[in-house]
RNA sequence: GGCGCUAUCGUCUAGGGGUUAGGACGGGUGGUUCUCAGCCAUCAAACCGGGGUUCGAAUCCCCGUAGCGCUACCA
């Protein structure tokens, strides 16, 4: 039987870390088994469901890369099938009506709950026999479908936490159709997976007790369960589920942040699973081809972003120059430094600069700050504190910058080695390492104490706006005014 | 409260009777170098606790403990 696997989110909000680790782990099935990945939105509760969440999810999928084979269906549309398999369940006597006033359940569990802590439904109608049932159904009467819980135990083998049970008389004779006749989450979930002919159900450890009332259904329904695996929750670094106070937890967000959605894929991938050797930067096809069930780990995973910001690093210094460059531009658009001249006459200054960002940068976002004193046009930089106190220590590195912008001002060739044999012999003649001179020259350029190399970056820069920026620190140093 | 799941460096994890308990991220140190990044070298860092079983438990069993999840006419 080829596999089917499918990914059912409800569409309650964004996309978020624990729900796209889920999708990519079904995904990878699918792809290393050469199944079919579908996707079914949960869209049952109308009050917390809305187009634009499931647009996000979708987003948010097509990001990642983690597009379905089938779908999205919508389980709403499905109604009228899961009130059938409840009719069916009725009929087979798996389940029965329960005419129990609603509001007395609710007085009873509370007051269980205040006491014992544990209520499950006392079955008060579940031998009411069936002519009298039909009769008062027939009747008007308001009522429920419960599920009829057989006594004994239910167990299923998952793929991640092998041998699991639960003893049936810990699980209620559930709710199946309300009172108004729309089907609860359990049927319409197992209702949809058998109608979709789903084989695996990969799906998060907070269902592991939904499992055995599914299994109940399925074989209410004369089905045979699929098998089920549950993969451990996503935490906070607090080690609870993770959630919106955690921060950033909706995909989209991440790539907003700079991150690339193939570093996201394999970042997600490790957390929680492994293919079983050392690798960690993994392809799409590396991971399709080592995906395995067996190697996903039982207990949660913290989500820490230090490792992604590292593997997004792996990734972005792996850019091509050219996909690198269209990042750039984006970011640069949104900071508003972006000038299109480096998409024409200046394509070939902007690809150099561009040249000696990518293997620094860790974030696309951080394109723009890392670059201003490329890309930002104005001369008037903010000097590193530190880096100026300890920079013009001595009295002689003014005088000495003087001299140098007098050198390089007369260059005849605008180049790193010329530029750095210049500075070089200077620091010689003055009797002081080199680096007295290039410390304070990249401040002056760049106004930061960490850059590329330092003669790279005034190539680029050019001689006007190197020698400017040199007088400009010089001068407001002479001046005392930092 | 009940039921369930889980427990190896700070984090992600490997290891499933005998290992110097391995790798990655992060951190430290040293080297390369004008700084940063990178690269190279190197160091620190873990088996939740207690009982068993065994010649020998991180590993198997039991009991604790802790964390998390579920416990609706929500999904």
């Amino acid at each position: 039987m080829s596999v089917r696997v499918r990914f059912a989110p409800s569409p309650t909000g964004y996309l978020h870390v624990g729900g796209a680790r889920t999708a990519i782990f079904n995904w990878l099935y699918a792809r290393r088994h050469g199944g079919v990945f579908v996707l079914r939105v949960e869209d049952t509760d109308a009050q917390r469901s809305s187009e634009a969440l499931v647009r996000a999810i979708l987003d948010g999928m097509a990001w990642l890369g983690t597009t379905p084979d089938e779908g999205p269906f919508f389980q709403a549309r499905n109604r009228e099938a899961h009130v059938a398999d409840a009719a069916k369940l009725l009929a087979r006597d798996k389940a029965y009506r329960c005419f129990c006033d609603p509001a007395t359940l609710r007085a009873e569990r509370e007051a269980a709950e205040k006491e014992t802590g544990g209520y499950v439904y006392p079955r008060r109608c579940a031998a009411i026999p069936r002519a009298e049932s039909d009769r008062r159904a027939a009747a008007g009467e308001a009522h429920v479908v419960r599920l009829r819980i057989p006594p004994g135990v239910t167990a299923w083998r998952d793929r991640i936490h092998g041998e699991t049970s639960f003893p049936n008389d810990v699980i209620e004779d559930l709710v199946l159709l309300r009172s108004d006749g729309t089907p609860t989450y359990n049927l319409s979930v197992v209702s949809d997976d058998v109608a979709m002919r789903i084989t695996h159900v990969i799906r998060g450890d907070d269902h592991i007790s939904n499992t055995p009332k599914q299994i109940v259904i399925y074989r209410g329904l004369g089905h045979e369960p699929p098998t089920f695996a549950h993969v451990p929750l996503i935490l906070g670094t607090d080690k609870k589920r993770l959630s919106k106070r955690h921060g950033a937890t909706s995909v989209l967000e991440y790539r907003d942040r700079g991150f690339l959605p193939d570093a996201m894929f394999n970042f997600l991938t490790l957390l929680g699973w492994n293919p079983g050797d050392e690798r960690q930067k993994m392809s799409r096809d590396e991971l399709i081809a080592a995906f395995d069930l067996d190697g996903v780990g039982t207990a949660g995973a913290v989500f820490d972003t230090t490792k992604l910001e590292w593997l997004n690093g792996q990734y972005v210094t792996e850019l091509t120059a050219e996909a690198f460059a269209a990042a750039a531009r984006d970011a640069l658009v949104a900071a508003s430094l972006w000038n299109d001249a480096w998409e024409r006459d200046r394509r070939g200054w902007f690809l150099q600069v561009l040249a000696l960002l990518q293997p620094r940068t860790k974030t696309l976002a951080s394109i723009p700050s890392e670059g201003k004193y490329f890309f930002d046009p104005s001369d008037e930089l903010e000097y590193d504190p530190q880096g100026l106190a300890k920079a013009f220590r001595s009295d002689g590195v003014a005088p000495a910058l003087r001299q140098l912008e007098a050198r390089w001002r007369t260059l005849p060739e605008w180049s790193a080695a010329p530029l750095e044999a210049e500075l070089r012999a200077l620091a010689t003649g003055l009797g002081v390492p080199a680096g007295t001179l290039i410390h304070p020259v990249r401040l002056a350029v760049t106004g930061r104490t960490a850059s590329p190399g330092l003669f790279e970056v005034v190539v680029l820069l050019g001689r006007e706006r190197t020698l400017a920026r040199v007088a400009r620190l010089v001068d407001r140093v002479v001046r005392g005014l930092l």
